[in-house]
DNA sequence: ATAACGTATCAAAAAATATTGATGTATCAA
DNA sequence: TTGATACATCAATATTTTTTGATACGTTAT
């Protein structure tokens, strides 16, 4: 089984329709940060936290790094080139033709 | 009360993470359709799609004429290009600082 | 006027997702 | 080696979203 374009992307969205989510990938958009970090400045308990960040990082918006205890995330902007190009797509078709009548 | 950049992708996006509401869209790529036309090519029932359609037209992905008893409907572009807009600024940003050391 | 058609809406049930609090695991410091 | 810290995971619950079937609404044909 693979996965096809749809599944992709969908997940992508899919992951950025949250909004505790989209507030993360906007405070990493600044710079990687730490679970800590993170828990601190959107004022969420860390269960809940990690929860978002599994989520994220299944959809390939996140990547990961451990160090020490400390466990560093940061944004993989290739996928949100992925789901860029997806949505440009529908704009590189130009002038889409009208219904023809219906019986 | 009114509508954040973040409400507005966010609905957007959670509006594109659903499979059939994809495959809808992806239909209305290539022309308007009327919802019989939808419900015949996806084989879904009506008042399914009619749910789905309702989502994605409050998204403002989708726009509807009416037209007797039909009811066509086609893709908001400019929609599309917002949240495309709002994908491509994580890019723009170009290199993203590794997090400071934690403690 | 009545009937048939295309679509929307509604309420109930089903399914998916998110939250919470507790527990587990690895790492570091003392 | 003990305890504390940083994070992940799990099970139970709560919430949200989706599906289904029934019904309602507006339009057209008879």
């Amino acid at each position: 089984m693979q996965a096809t374009t749809q599944d992709r992307v969908g997940t992508g969205f899919k992951s950025l329709a949250d909004p505790l989510r989209l507030q993360i990938i906007e405070l990493l958009r600044a710079q990687e940060l730490c679970v800590c970090e993170l828990c601190e400045q959107l004022d969420v308990n860390q269960s809940k936290l990690s929860f978002h960040l599994k989520n994220l990082k299944e959809a390939d918006l996140l990547r990961s790094r451990q160090q020490g205890r400390w466990m560093y995330y940061s944004l993989n902007l290739a996928q949100f080139v992925v789901l860029e190009q997806y949505l440009a797509e529908f704009r590189r078709l130009g002038e889409i033709p009208s219904a023809r009548d219906c019986k």
